[in-house]
RNA sequence: GGGGCCGUAGCUCAAUUGGUUAGAGUACUGGACUGUCGAUCCAGUGGUUGCGGGUUCGAGCCCCGUCGGCCUCGCCA
C-alpha cells in the first residue's frame, strides 16, 4: 500500500499517529536546516516538514525535490504550533513531520504550474493538459460533472428507467447538422456516419416495448465551434412510452429539482415555470432568454406608424416593426462612442440596419440627435411606453420582425452583463414550449422541421397542417438555463397519416422517407405506442451549475474552436496504406 | 465563408504610440536561513517580439500575407 490517507484526510484528531501520504509537490519553503512541503493531490494540500530530527538523508532528500515532484513521505501527524493553523487548508490544524522521505518520479520543470494565480493561455493549457487538470478548480469541475451524472442516473433508475446504448457506427441521414463520416473497409465507397443524437434509436427502442429508456450518450455535430458548443459532446438522453409532453416535462422538473438541492443546496418550486415560444419572442426576442432579470422588449410599432420620423413610419408600413429596450440608468454611462459600438455590434452581427436611442433627461424628455423627427407628445408616448424614467436609455430597432429579435436579444444579453443586471451565481430555470412546427426556408422555397421530422403537433392544431403550417404548434419543449438552451425535446408522432401529412410538407414524398427513415418507419408500423421524449446537454448543465462560461473547461479534453485536440494533435493525417484499405483518395492535402 | 480581439523571456504582462543595449513579476539555476504557508534575503541564466514579406535612416509598434488561440454572425433538423 502506497499511502495510508490522502492529503485531504488529516485532521487535528489524528495527531499522534504515523502516517503515509503520496502527492504532487506543490511548493517547498526551504529554511536551511528544515523545510516545509505542501504535498498536494485531488483531495487537498498536507503540510510534511522537514524538521531538524528528521534524519539526514531525508533533508538530503527535501533539498532535491523540484515543483510537481511525486513523493511520498511517511510520519508523524502533530498539530501545528499555537498560532500557526492554516485557516485555508483543511488540513491546517496539522503537520506531518516527516520520518521518512522518497521521491517516486521527478518532473521536468513545468511550462506552467497549477497553482499558478494567472492563468496560462488556453492553447498552453490544452497542450498540456494533464498539468491544466491538476489544477484544483478543473478538479472540482470534473467532480462536479461526475456527481451529476450520478444523480441522473440514480434519479432515473429509481423512476424505472432502463439504460440501454445505442451505436456509435451509425447510417448518415443527410436532415441536420453534418455529419461525421467513417469509412468502411468491408463496404469500400460506405459509411457509417457517428450520431448527432440516439435520435431514433430511441424512439425504436419505445416500438419494442422498453418504455422508459435513458443514457447517457456521446454525440457528434461537424458544425463550427462556439463556447457552448463542442464537435462531441454528452447528452442526457430520455424517451418515454405513453406520455405527454406534461409527463416528460415532469420528470425532468424532478430531476432539476434533485439537482439543484443536493448540488447547489436550492429548493426550486416544481412544475418549473412555462412560456410559450411565441410569448418569449415577443417579450425576449429569443427562444432562450435568460430571465435572471428583465428589460424586456417593448413594441412602439403603432406609435411608429403614426409618427413623421420616416425610417420609423417606413418600416411600419413596410410591415415591419419598432421594437426597443430600456436600459435602466444607462444614459449617463453609454457615452455617444460606446452607442456607436451597440450600433455597430447590431449592424455587423445582428444584421440590424442601425440603431435609434434616447436618453431621459431630467425633466423627463428624450434627448437624441432624432429628436427633432418627432413631436412631444410622441416623445411623451414613446418615454411611456417604455415606462422610461430620467436616467434612462432607450434602444430602438426598426426592421423586419425576425431582425428585431435578433438584434435585440444580442442588445439584451450584452448589456445586462454590461450593467450587472443578475447575479451570475443565480439559476433561473423554465420551458419554453409550444415552438411552432415548421420554419420557412426562403432560400429552398420548403418548410423545413423546427425540431426533427417526428415532432408531433398539438391536438388543436392537427387541421392546420393542412391549411396553416406557420400557425401550427409542436408538442415541443425546450429547457432554459440563464438563457441556455439546456435541453429540449417532443412528443414523435405515432400515427403514420399524421407521418405522411408532415413528410408531405416537409417536401418529403414517400420513395424519399422511406430512403432516408424507412427502418424507423417500418418499426412504426408494428405497433408503436405514443411516446415522446427529450435530451439535454450534460456538458452544458455542468457548465451552468459549475458557473463557467464555456463548454470546454467542463471536459476533460476538449477541441479547440478549429476543433483539433492540441494535446494529441488530432485529427491527423493517416498512413496512404490505411487509405488504400478503405478506398480513399484525398482530393487535396492540406497544408502542414 | 464574414466580423472582431490577441500572439514580446518557461509563464503572466509592460515597453512613453516609429527612436539608444526590449523591462517587471513569477518560474528556473546557485547561495543564505528551522516555523514557513504567494516564505524571505543575495546573485545569476533566460528574447528569431508566432512566421514570411514590405514601408522607413530606423519596426515589438505601421502595411500585406500566413499560422495559432479566443469571442461572434452564418451554420448547429
Amino acid at each position: 500500500m502506497y499511502r495510508t490517507h490522502t492529503c485531504g484526510d488529516l485532521r487535528a484528531t489524528d495527531s499522534g499517529k504515523t502516517v503515509t501520504l503520496c502527492g504532487w509537490v506543490d511548493t517547498t519553503r526551504d529554511h536551511g536546516k528544515g523545510m516545509f512541503i505542501d504535498l498536494r493531490d485531488r483531495f487537498g494540500v498536507t503540510q510534511v516538514c522537514v524538521t531538524p530530527d528528521s534524519s539526514a538523508a531525508d533533508l538530503a532528500v527535501a533539498k532535491e525535490l523540484g515543483r510537481e515532484f511525486v513523493i511520498r513521505a511517511t510520519g508523524t501527524v502533530h498539530p501545528r504550533p499555537a498560532g500557526q493553523e492554516n485557516p485555508r487548508l483543511a488540513t491546517g490544524e496539522i503537520e506531518v513531520h516527516v520520518t521518512s522521505l522518497a521521491i517516486l518520479n521527478p518532473s521536468a520543470t513545468p511550462p506552467f504550474l497549477p497553482g499558478q494565480k494567472e492563468l496560462p493561455g488556453e492553447d498552453l493549457r490544452l497542450k498540456h493538459r494533464y498539468l491544466d487538470l491538476r489544477r484544483p478548480k478543473m478538479q472540482r469541475t470534473l467532480e462536479l460533472r461526475s456527481a451529476i451524472i450520478k444523480r441522473m442516473r440514480d434519479y432515473f433508475e429509481q423512476h424505472r428507467f432502463i439504460d440501454v446504448e445505442t451505436p456509435i457506427l451509425g447510417r448518415s441521414t443527410p436532415e441536420g447538422a453534418r455529419d461525421y463520416l467513417v469509412p468502411s473497409r468491408v463496404h469500400p465507397g460506405s459509411f457509417y456516419a457517428l450520431p448527432q443524437s440516439p435520435q431514433l434509436y430511441k424512439q425504436i427502442m419505445m416500438v419494442a416495448g422498453y418504455d422508459r429508456y435513458v443514457q447517457v450518450a456521446r454525440c457528434f455535430r461537424d458544425e463550427d465551434l462556439r463556447a457552448d458548443r463542442q464537435p462531441e459532446f454528452t447528452q442526457l438522453d430520455v424517451e418515454m412510452s405513453f406520455v405527454d409532453s406534461d409527463d416528460v416535462m415532469g420528470m425532468i422538473d424532478g430531476l432539476m429539482a434533485k439537482l439543484m438541492r443536493e448540488l447547489k443546496g436550492v429548493e426550486i418550486t416544481t412544475p418549473l415555470p412555462r412560456m410559450t415560444y411565441d410569448e418569449a419572442m415577443r417579450r425576449f426576442g429569443h427562444d432562450a432568454p435568460d430571465l435572471r432579470y428583465g428589460m424586456e422588449l417593448v413594441d412602439i410599432t403603432d406609435l411608429a406608424a403614426a409618427c413623421d420620423f420616416r425610417v420609423f413610419r417606413g418600416t411600419a408600413d413596410e410591415g415591419g416593426c419598432v421594437r426597443g429596450l430600456c436600459a435602466i440608468g444607462a444614459a449617463e454611462r453609454y457615452s455617444r462612442k460606446l452607442i456607436d459600438e451597440l450600433t455597430e455590434f447590431v449592424r455587423n452581427d445582428h444584421g440590424a440596419k442601425g440603431l435609434a436611442w434616447f436618453k431621459v433627461e431630467a425633466d423627463g424628455t428624450l434627448a437624441s440627435p432624432i429628436a427633432k423627427n418627432f413631436d412631444g407628445a410622441m416623445l411623451t408616448r414613446i418615454a411611456e411606453r417604455f415606462s422610461a424614467k430620467p436616467g434612462d436609455l432607450i434602444l430602438l430597432v426598426a426592421d423586419a420582425w425576425e431582425v428585431t429579435c435578433r438584434a435585440l436579444n444580442g442588445l439584451r444579453r450584452r448589456l445586462a452583463a454590461e450593467l450587472k443586471l443578475y447575479d451570475p451565481d443565480s439559476m433561473h430555470l423554465s420551458w419554453i414550449v409550444e415552438f411552432p412546427m415548421f420554419d420557412w426556408d426562403a432560400e429552398e422555397g420548403r418548410w423545413v422541421a423546427m425540431h426533427h421530422p417526428f415532432t408531433a403537433p398539438r391536438d388543436q392544431d392537427l387541421a392546420k397542417l393542412a391549411d396553416d403550417p406557420k400557425g401550427c404548434r409542436a408538442k415541443a419543449y425546450d429547457l432554459v438555463i440563464n438563457g441556455y438552451e439546456a435541453g429540449g425535446g417532443t412528443i414523435r408522432i405515432h400515427d403514420s397519416k399524421i407521418q405522411q401529412q408532415v413528410f408531405g410538407l416537409l417536401g418529403l414524398d414517400e420513395e424519399e422517407a422511406v430512403r432516408r427513415f424507412g427502418f424507423l418507419l417500418d418499426a412504426l408500423r408494428y405497433g408503436a405506442p405514443p411516446h415522446g421524449g427529450i435530451a439535454l446537454g450534460i456538458d452544458r448543465v455542468v457548465m451552468l451549475f459549475g458557473g463557467l462560461d464555456n463548454i470546454r473547461d467542463c471536459i476533460a479534453f476538449p477541441k479547440t474552436q478549429r476543433a483539433m485536440d492540441l494535446m494529441t494533435e488530432a485529427p491527423n493525417t493517416v498512413d496512404p496504406k490505411q487509405l488504400a484499405e478503405l478506398a480513399i483518395a484525398v482530393l487535396r492535402q492540406s497544408k502542414s
